[in-house]
DNA sequence: CATCTGACACAGA
DNA sequence: GTCTGTGCCAGAT
């Protein structure tokens, strides 16, 4: 009751992260291509909705520029849960972005 | 149907 | 390298 219907755009969303592995991440503007669109400000808004922290690792989306971005529970709990699958972060960024991010 | 909102992207300064 | 403005798309009102 009081849940919103999870709409097809975003379920999409979900199954296209769940591909990406811990260690790895991807872009909202890369899922959003994944789905033949170029929708990433809606992917954002499909993780926000969901907030599924548990099924859903929405923690390995960052920026197209490596910066970290947004969370449910704050960047500093994203950058924590990304280190603590390997992935170093410095000054907000991902280093070595280009070697983490997962090509679909 | 019109308008606003956002876990973004990109170009210019 | 950072900051700002503009464009973008789907969902909500």
């Amino acid at each position: 009751m009081h849940r919103p219907a999870i709409s097809d755009f975003q379920q999409r969303c979900y199954e296209v992260l769940a591909r990406v592995p811990a260690g790895r991440v991807t872009t909202y503007s890369e899922i959003a291509k994944a789905l033949g669109s170029r929708a990433s400000r809606a992917v954002g808004t499909a993780m926000a909705q969901n907030s599924q922290l548990i099924t859903i690792p929405c923690h390995r989306v960052v920026r197209s520029d490596g910066s970290v971005g947004e969370y449910a529970l704050g960047q500093q709990e994203k950058t924590a849960l990304l280190t603590k699958e390997g992935i170093t972060i410095r000054k907000g960024k991902v280093v070595d972005f280009d070697q983490v991010i997962y090509r679909f």
